[in-house]
DNA sequence: TAAATTTTGTACCAATCGGTAAGAAATTGA
DNA sequence: TCAATTTCTTACCGATTGGTACAAAATTTA
């Protein structure tokens, strides 16, 4: 055991708490305070825990991919189920969370990947978000390729191109439950924008 | 002509040019130093012409409805073309918006719309935000109505549904090209996403 | 128990935040 | 020319921003 006082709270909790209020706020919408409030602890833990703002902020956002973006990814892969079926799981996957009452609304990486463009970020913490929808851009990818290998999905189509779609689609949706949509209203459009597959 | 000193600026670049602070960088991610400077202007000279920050935002925001919106919908009722070619139009008109180089990454409304859940916008500007989406929404729904009733796209589809689903990829268009897509992958993806109509 | 180490709470820092008071400058109508 | 009116510039307001210095409190090792 190393020498010095106990940390009074649990560094875990304390990131999930904050990557809540970045979640709920954005970026530049948070202020320290904000946070230091939600964490229950003071500045100077905060500090001494995760650094600075901008430390703190990559390290839920990191967070945010390795407890939501894996589950997500888990529908694409399941089986007994076609091609189409997986594809809607995994959308309607994002669609509960992005909708889900106890969770702030949307999805985290798309309001962050909103925020990217002005001089509000950081420009090391642009290039994480930018890296997070690089990867997931090419696991869709990937994804698509193998399909197309096995025989489930028309060789016709770039993989590419439907990795893209999928994105987009991804973040309409997280968009539109921002904006108040029910889980109703995004099954319907995920059945709608699945049909040609 | 009114008495006393006249207004050394124009209020309608100025506004513009807020407007453009605003796209870029967010509500919570501007400050009236920013918008003072974009504009040319001092802060007493933008507090008389504007009211405050968050009345300075709602203008921008029923601006750029003004200038962008009405220019988006004409596409969909272009003469001589079919419904998917207008639908197409439709999307590609933000598409290209969204990835013009001159201006801000996106779609104002996208963006403002993300940053709505959280407490770092004013109320009464957030309604303002519902309202235009809102609108968008019905516009939309009032478009698939007629097409059905003239036969151009299968009624068996409701039309709120496919508005929702428009407005979920417009929505996701203007967050990939916040990442920095091409609007030739836009273009791609406006194809593959109207291929069912 | 004493020294070493780590975290805690308080109190503070310069800089910036949104917003305004007050007077100089410019323009009109009389 | 002179009063009335409007905008401009400067300088400022209290509050909040992100971030830190410092010492008390708590814990381990010796």
């Amino acid at each position: 055991m190393k020498a010095g006082r106990h940390r009074c709270f649990d560094k875990e909790i304390a990131l999930e708490q904050a990557m809540d209020v970045f979640w709920t706020n954005g970026f530049a919408g948070t202020s320290m305070s904000d946070l230091t409030t939600a964490m229950g602890i003071n500045k100077p833990s905060l500090y001494s825990a995760f650094g600075n703002k901008e430390k703190l902020y990559k390290s839920t956002l990191e967070r945010y991919v390795q407890k939501y973006g894996a589950i997500h990814a888990e529908q694409l892969f399941l089986e007994g189920k076609s091609f189409n079926e997986r594809l809607r799981s995994y959308l309607t996957s994002i669609a509960q969370m992005a909708t889900e009452p106890k969770l702030p609304g949307g999805c985290f990486v798309c309001l962050s990947t909103c925020e990217m463009d002005g001089a509000s970020i950081p420009v090391d913490a642009m290039q994480t978000i930018f890296k997070i929808n690089q990867v997931t851009n090419s696991s869709l990818t990937d994804f698509f390729k193998s399909e197309i290998a096995a025989g489930n999905v028309s060789s016709e189509r770039s993989p590419n191109i439907m990795a893209n779609y999928i994105m987009s689609l991804q973040f309409g949706l997280a968009v539109m439950a921002r904006s108040g949509a029910k889980i109703s209203e995004l099954d319907e459009i995920i059945t709608l924008s699945t049909e040609q597959f």
